[in-house]
DNA sequence: CCTACCGATCGGTAGG
DNA sequence: CCTACCGATCGGTAGG
């Protein structure tokens, strides 16, 4: 029931200055007067176009989860493991560094959802995680990988890389493509077979 | 000026409490009168015992930050790198596992602290990095890794450290001490030289 | 998109 | 540790 009002656009407006608002202060630190003098409107003339503060942050999170899913879902199952969870690694990082605000809001803020909604991102989230987790057994499964446990290999992968909203700066030095190189790198050779890790070293 | 106050240890109690709740709903979250029924008082009464709700907080953070310093302390200089960082790895992790809560609470909320506060936060936690650093760069130095850049060897290898708060159950089934020895070995092997990866496998 | 206004709740104090 | 109370701010609505 959205009212899609006046001004065509102004709700991404105010979608993006959320983002940038939660992603640095928090969700429950940002007040709705706050956002609204960072657009210059009163804080009243939000609700024109917005439900309410929680809708807000919905909208944040769920795009930030589809933009995991939808990278994810370029990257092709028949490849073999290792390539497979490379490319899973390196699109999940593409998509922290070029939307880290959302990123920010999506991983620290998903938890001051409604139960309904946060229901919903748990489920969607275990899904995503399959992803990584079947690429680490089949891994193991064709000789590449040498783990104990593979839900536990997933989950050390998956924190690697989701920290890392906390300390990466888009006007940093580092750039993006290089930095999830070295990520996919770090983390593949964690997971490689001893005998595998000897052979394959060029680069 | 902490007042100290009439029941001995009725701070620790607050502290436990607050503890809890920063970790569970957040900072911003949680109410003072929520706290303050979680220990059945009036919200009025906590001020008896602590300052104000930022001085608690800042006792949750700072003890914290004091719990990873003591554990990181504890592993010799003198040790070879990959031993040494191994150490650190298993004793920071042992830091977030045994007190998940303050954990939590000092890797999402420190952000909540007066600027005066916060910034002695990122001194200390800057100082507690180079630690790691240095064990990963006199790695590299005396051939036992072989990384692009030791800043973000660094960076990946905490990452997939504190990220660890966001899931792991106290009351779950895995073994604090298999998963940290789990986490330090694909850690280690991914920092590892690709002809010493080929060694020292058993296990 | 504004002014005017709402009840609820916030952290915290006074005084006992 | 309580009752009583404070000003400030919260998210949000009415009505234009």
């Amino acid at each position: 029931m959205t009212r899609e009002a006046l001004r065509p656009g102004r709700r991404e407006e105010i979608l993006k200055a959320a983002g940038e608002l939660f992603g640095s202060r928090g969700y429950h630190a940002t007040g709705m007067r706050e956002l609204a003098q960072a657009l210059e409107l009163r804080g009243s003339s939000l609700y024109a176009h917005i439900e309410g503060k929680e809708e807000l942050l919905w909208a944040i999170v769920d795009r930030a989860a589809a933009a995991f899913t939808t990278a994810a879902n370029e990257v092709p199952d028949y490849l073999p493991p290792a390539e497979r969870l490379e490319r899973l690694i390196t699109a999940h990082l593409r998509v922290i560094f070029r939307q880290l605000d959302h990123a920010a809001v999506f991983f620290q803020d998903w938890v001051h959802l409604s139960t309904e909604r946060r229901r919903e991102m748990v489920a969607r989230r275990d899904e995503y995680q399959q992803r990584f987790r079947r690429a680490v057994e089949d891994g193991v499964a064709d000789g590449s990988f040498q783990v104990e446990d593979p839900g536990v290999a997933t989950l050390i992968v998956l924190s690697a890389l989701n920290f890392s909203y906390q300390w990466y700066d888009a006007a940093g030095p580092l750039d993006p493509e290089r930095l999830a190189r070295a990520y996919a790198r770090t983390l593949l050779d964690g997971l490689r077979s001893r005998h595998h890790a000897a052979a394959g070293g060029k680069e």
